[in-house]
Parts: structure tokens; sequence; C-alpha cells
DNA sequence: CGGCTTTACG
DNA sequence: CGTA
DNA sequence: GCCG
């Protein structure tokens, strides 16, 4: 029901209290908007006045985004960058549960589907699988892109990157609700162990192989079977296994941005410390904290980061396993 | 049938 | 080549 | 696997 999934945010994770939805009145006769509105007053569903950067929800019944864009590049407006533009579908359905109901990408599944043979190709890992697992990909981003629900296959047939294999698997599961192919992967054993492996940060498809050829099924098998690898990569993998795993919430990456600008800060007064990735993009949660480090003097901030990282080594701050030069 | 994202490091 |  |  999705026009487009939010941009930078998960899927549904907006609450009620920070929900603001605006409903785009193109396409929708007068009275009946003012019946939408009404509606959404009397179930206490958060409408808002203006389109502007408060806004969660865009409504439209446009069937595109290119159309929403189009619309507003017309009519001079912005649209709100963390809005999420969805259809008329999704605000019904919220008026039906009185609820700001979680935004839902309803070809998720077909998408899911064809990452997992996209995976299942590179983890494999042949001469063809790579290209295969590109070919996957390539299908398996054009269907999230669709600004439509898919609900018959011919909507892809004579679409680029959409060839027989992938038109199978939505057809089985436009029509069984799973592809038989999807499923006997994701429960074979030898995909679960690929993936466990893999997901061990220095281990990749080749690694996995040869733990799996010495019978090691788990991540205990290949600790406890003394030293894996002699790749740096691999020990601190299996080091901090569950401490990577750990997801980092807002608040630590707002501590941890003040406490790197503290540091730099002492070293040379005037260093800009910025959170950009996942954070900057206004994400709870994450996996990293990406930082981008300036000086409003050009060039002031050469030689900054050895230092840096030093100081923050000798407060007991960072943990420096491994140091690559750059070459730039 | 040839070709497929790009780049860097050890 | 293996990995990110 | 899919395109040209």
């Amino acid at each position: 029901m999705a026009l487009k999934p939010q941009i930078g945010g998960s899927i549904g994770a907006s609450r009620d209290e920070t929900a603001a939805i605006f409903v785009l009145p193109y396409k929708i006769q007068r009275k009946r908007l003012e019946d939408i509105k009404h509606s959404m007053l009397k179930k206490n569903i958060p409408l808002a006045k203006a389109l502007d950067h408060t806004v969660t929800h865009i409504v439209t019944e446009f069937e595109s985004l290119e159309q929403v864009e189009k619309q507003a590049a017309k009519d001079g407006l912005q649209l709100p960058t963390a809005a999420c533009v969805v259809s008329m579908g999704w605000l019904v359905e919220c008026l039906k549960a009185s609820a700001v109901l979680p935004v839902e990408e309803s070809h998720l599944f077909k998408k899911d589907a064809l990452e997992v043979l996209q995976l299942h190709a590179e983890l494999k890992d042949g001469s063809q699988d790579y290209s295969r697992a590109l070919a996957f990909r390539r299908a398996s981003c054009l269907l999230k892109s669709l600004p439509f629900e898919v609900r018959d296959p011919r909507q892809l047939s004579r679409l680029k990157d959409i060839g027989g294999h992938v038109l199978r698997v939505v057809t089985d599961i436009l029509d069984n609700g799973s592809s038989k192919e999807v499923e006997d992967i994701v429960s074979s054993k030898w995909f679960q162990q690929m993936k466990m492996f893999t997901s061990i940060f220095g281990v990749g498809s080749a690694t996995a192989k040869s733990w799996i050829s010495k019978g090691w099924t788990t991540i205990e098998d290949v600790r406890g079977a003394g030293c894996p690898s002699s790749d740096w990569r691999v020990v601190w993998g299996l080091a901090f296994y569950e401490d990577l795993g750990c997801p980092v919430s807002r608040q630590e990456a707002d501590t941890f941005v003040a406490i790197v600008h503290r540091e730099a800060e002492a070293i040379w007064p005037g260093t800009i410390v910025t959170c950009v990735g996942g954070f900057r993009r206004g994400k709870e949660v994450g996996h990293d904290v990406d930082l981008l480090i300036t000086h409003p003097r050009e060039g002031e901030e050469v030689g900054l980061l050895p230092k840096l990282l030093s100081a923050l080594a000798k407060r007991d701050l960072i943990l420096i396993g491994h140091r690559e030069k750059n070459s730039y």
C-alpha cells in the first residue's frame, strides 16, 4: 500500500504522538476531502494543516511518487524529506482502526524473496553465481522502486531486468503466498550456516565454506577449535561477535559524538565533528556511528586523526586493533 | 554469446 | 584472492 | 539471470 518506503526511517516506526498526516488535495473532490479531514479529527488521527517539515505522512490519490513529485514541483512545494508518501488506502485503514497504522511495504515479500535468491547466489560464489546474484539484485531493486503494488505478473513482464526466473518466483508468491524454491533455500541447513558464519566480521563465503567442510556448524564450534584463522579480522570478528551485533542507540551515538568533539576541540580548537549516516537521517538505532571531522580553515584538519585516535586511546575510550594507512 | 558496480587493502 |  |  505504501507508494514508497520512508526515506532513512524504518517502516512503521511512526508513533501516534509524533505523527502528522498531510492529505494532498489533488484528485480528491472537495466534499470528499472535507469528509476525510472530518473523519480524521473524529478518530483522533493527527491532521497536518500545512506541508511543513513536521509532516510524517503524505497521503495522496496519485498513483506514484513520481506523480507527487511532479505536482509538487509544479506548485513550488518542497516535500519534507522525512515524510513518507502513502496511498489513500493506508489512511482509510487508519481511519477504520482509529490509529496511525504502520506503513507496510506491500511488495516487500517479493523483494525479500529475490534478496534470498541474490544472497544464495552470492554465498554459492561460483563464477556464474556472482552475475546471477547481480541479476536478482537488479530485479529486487526494480520491484522495490515500483510506485504501485504488484497484483499481477503481467505488470512486470516487459520491464527491464525482469526475466523468466523472477517472473516465476513472483507468480508463485502471488498464487501461493510463497515460492517453493525460495522456501527450500531459506530452510536449508547449508544456507543457514553460511548466513551465520558470514555474519561474522572478516568471514566471507570462502572462509564460511571451509569451516562447514571441517564439520563446524556453530560459532562456538569455531571458537572451540583454537585459532581458526591468522587473519586479524576473523580473530576480532569472533572475539566481538556479540558486541558487534548490539544495536547503537541514538543517545549512545550523541554521547559518542560529544566525546569525540571534546577531544578534537582540545587538540585543534574549532574542529567540527558532525554525525552523518543513519543517525543524521534520523534513525533511532544503528549499527555504527558515522562521523565527519572537518575544520573551518581548509587544511587545518590534516594530521588531526592520528592525534585524535591517540588521545582517545590514552583515555581508554577506544580499542585499536588495526590501523590501515590511507592513500589520500 | 559476451558482459555484467566500484574501489581499496593485506 | 578474500573481504569490506 | 538477464540484456543487447
